[in-house]
DNA sequence: ATAATTTGGTTTATAACGTAAACCATAATA
DNA sequence: TATTATGGTTTACGTTATAAACCAAATTAT
């Protein structure tokens, strides 16, 4: 059976990940919200990803207030779509 | 965003349920092939889905060998199909 | 003005988890 | 009768996920 990527094999991880495969980018409290995870779990997974090259997390500002704007990465996206065929096999899917 | 069953988003535990899945019972020398796990994880892994009551674990003889042969129950064949449903929407498949 | 609260996070402490290594009993083999 | 193999279990440890505590800046209330 094939490994499964073990930076994708974390709940919030993936979640985030999911969320970035569908969108152009998410900023930190949107994804907080859609995750429902607490800001501080939030934070370190998404270093996490960040570290790995599986996203970006660009610090800029909207007015005067700090805005965390999450985007997936092509090395990113490829590593889930390994990630769900490999995942396929456990499920019994095809 | 659906809560993942922890006891089942585990890599080794969801091999063990996954295989379990398909054939009528499976023994712990089978499982530990199939899965290419140690013998010291999968016991332990084991022991949490029999806890868990998503398995049985039968400690038998063949011979003079023991044998320990493990079946899913209906709570797990349950457990298993609700956490691919939940999974399903984590990697954008239907 | 300034105290209190909210916002948008990061850092740190801890408990749970996965895993391998060490171990054990019995059986088979040299 | 040592030695190795089989079929596991127990234990020890490093890694992980997570929440709690914290911080700075902005906003709101007094």
């Amino acid at each position: 059976m094939k490994e499964l990527n073990p930076l994708l094999h974390s709940q919030l991880r993936l979640a985030v990940m999911s969320i970035l495969m569908n969108v152009e980018e998410a900023d930190f409290v949107y994804l907080k919200e859609k995750t429902e995870s607490t800001a501080g779990n939030l934070s370190v997974q998404i270093d996490k990803l960040t570290t790995a090259g599986y996203i970006t997390a660009e610090k800029g500002f909207v007015g005067k207030k700090t805005r965390t704007v999450c985007r997936i990465t092509e090395q990113g996206r490829t590593a889930f779509e390994e990630y769900v065929e490999a995942l396929k096999d456990y499920l019994n899917l095809q």
